[in-house]
RNA sequence: GGAGAGAUGGGUGAGUGGCUGAAACCAACGGUUUGCUAAACCGUCGUAGCUCGCAAGAUCUACCGAGGGUUCGAAUCCCUCUCUCUCCGCCA
């Protein structure tokens, strides 16, 4: 959510950077709005002085035995106009809250102008140690693999849950819990994260601190008996611990990490990239979050990065790193990275993760602020998150990339006292 | 799921219709005193918004879990909701 005055004073570039983001937010209705709002107030104010003072001297004749009747009539007149700008007031800013909701965070000026994923940039590219490099002949997809391998059984998850809920089996399953437990201890051995283990079902103010709600609500499950949402993301119950809470500036950058399970709808994405690992309705991900300083946090965007490249250099992985342009960028974020892995057997890039900073854009919506010193003004902060990393595809670029001549898959080594073998197949 | 109790400023906690934005104490911060520490004393000490001002700041308004209602006037009375605690039931 943007700042009322920041609208105000720049609806120009706000209405321009809606439209690079493909939306058509109501901006002059809102200045129109913003002005009545703001005649409304001035208005009521004076009437509620005028009652407060008057009340006073109504409570002074009646102690003193006095007769307040006529003054008494005329402040039930006031108040009745005063409930009827209320009344309005409530009806403008409900009309304003709705069309601040739909306005996309602005980006930050590093970021180039694009209409889609064409107008991204590609900042750097690393080779993985590949032990098949060059070697093509006996290339078998990802979802093949694991069907030779026995460790994913798709039909019988479809069975159970439908389609996009995968069902890993003997060492895929260990191999998943080996990821993720190997990315925690990354990121809270050597990044500095401290790990939480979070909710997976929160209620509607968390979904609406993290910009889901109310715009992409068709994108997830709900619960509609306890009005809870399944999290598509860590970062919704990650970002909203400190919602409504002012943290002390020493305590920043505050950094932490979390598994979570993912779970997203991806309506309309039917027949789209759906084969195998490559699209899922459930997930499991590991989720880095930063509370930085408004002043720090595009140095911190960058270590974040950093934190999830690292983990694919570790595991010897190709990867590259995307700049998202305007058109690309996410509704709630200022600036976006992408990390992509390479499938051999697809031929494409696939995002592993999402670095993003929302600069004040969660923080305002979620009420997060931090205070430099004890009786300053408290201040929103900036969030930051990304992930770090998800696993489908990571499984698809690790089974990939380490099947051998004979089928089977080489752990790599890092990876192997997290799933106590050395091989599959 | 049933019954009951509660929610006030950073903390404890007073306050049942007007003089309460809110006592008192604690914590914190500034100062005086002091060889140092401690103690004592004095002062400051919530958030948001409108308007005015270059600014420091000033006026006004709102906020005592949230939202409605009653009233000339609500922390205080009424209704709904949320959360916390206690007891009973059920349960991994």
């Amino acid at each position: 959510m943007l700042d009322t005055k920041f609208i105000r004073e720049n609806h120009d570039r706000v209405l321009h950077n809606s439209h690079a983001k493909h939306t058509q937010p109501d901006i002059s209705g809102f200045l129109r709005l913003d002005e009545r709002r703001r005649a409304i107030i001035q208005q009521a104010q004076d009437l509620k002085a005028k009652r407060n003072t008057v009340s006073e001297e109504i409570a002074r004749l009646k102690k003193a035995k006095e007769n307040a009747d006529a003054l008494i009539a005329e402040m039930k007149t006031v108040s009745d106009t005063i409930k009827h700008l209320d009344d309005e007031l409530r009806g403008v800013e409900e009309q304003m809250e709705h069309i601040t909701l739909f306005i996309p965070n602005v980006t930050h000026e590093s970021v180039p102008h694009g209409k889609d994923a064409s107008g991204n940039i590609e900042v750097r590219r690393k080779d993985g140690v590949n032990p098949c490099e060059g070697e093509r002949g006996f290339r078998k997809d990802h979802a093949t693999l694991a069907k030779e391998l026995g460790i994913v059984d798709f039909e019988r998850g479809a069975k159970i849950s439908g389609s996009g809920f995968p069902l890993y089996t003997g060492k895929g399953a260990r191999l998943e819990r080996a990821l993720l437990n190997f990315m925690l201890d990354q990121h809270t051995g050597n990044n500095g994260y401290t790990e939480v283990f979070v909710p997976f079902l929160v209620n509607e103010a968390s979904m609406r601190g993290t910009g889901q709600l109310p715009k992409f609500a068709e994108d997830m499950y709900t619960c509609a008996a306890d009005d809870l949402y399944l999290i598509p993301t860590a970062e919704v119950p990650i970002t909203n611990i400190y919602r409504d809470e002012i943290l002390p500036a020493s305590e920043l950058t505050k950094k932490h990490c979390g598994y979570s399970a993912c779970f997203r709808r991806e309506a309309g994405s039917y027949g789209k990239d759906t084969r195998g690992f490559l699209r899922l309705h459930q997930f499991n991900k590991i989720e880095m979050v930063k509370f930085a300083k408004p002043d720090e946090s595009y140095a911190e965007l960058e270590s974040l990065v950093n934190d999830a490249e690292g983990i694919l250099q570790v595991l010897g992985i190709p990867y590259r790193v995307i700049l998202l342009c305007d058109g690309d960028t996410g509704f709630s974020s200022a600036k976006t990275y992408d990390l992509e892995v390479w499938s051999p057997a697809e031929q494409k890039w696939l995002e592993v993760s999402s670095c993003s900073n929302f600069e004040d854009f969660q923080a305002r919506r979620a009420n997060i602020r931090y205070r430099t010193e004890q009786g300053a003004k408290p201040e929103f902060l900036h969030t930051l998150n990304g992930s770090g990393l998800a696993t489908p595809r990571l499984m698809v670029a690790l089974l990939e990339h380490y099947q051998t001549e004979d089928g089977t898959i080489r752990i790599p080594a890092p990876l192997q006292p997290y799933c106590g073998f050395e091989q599959i197949g």
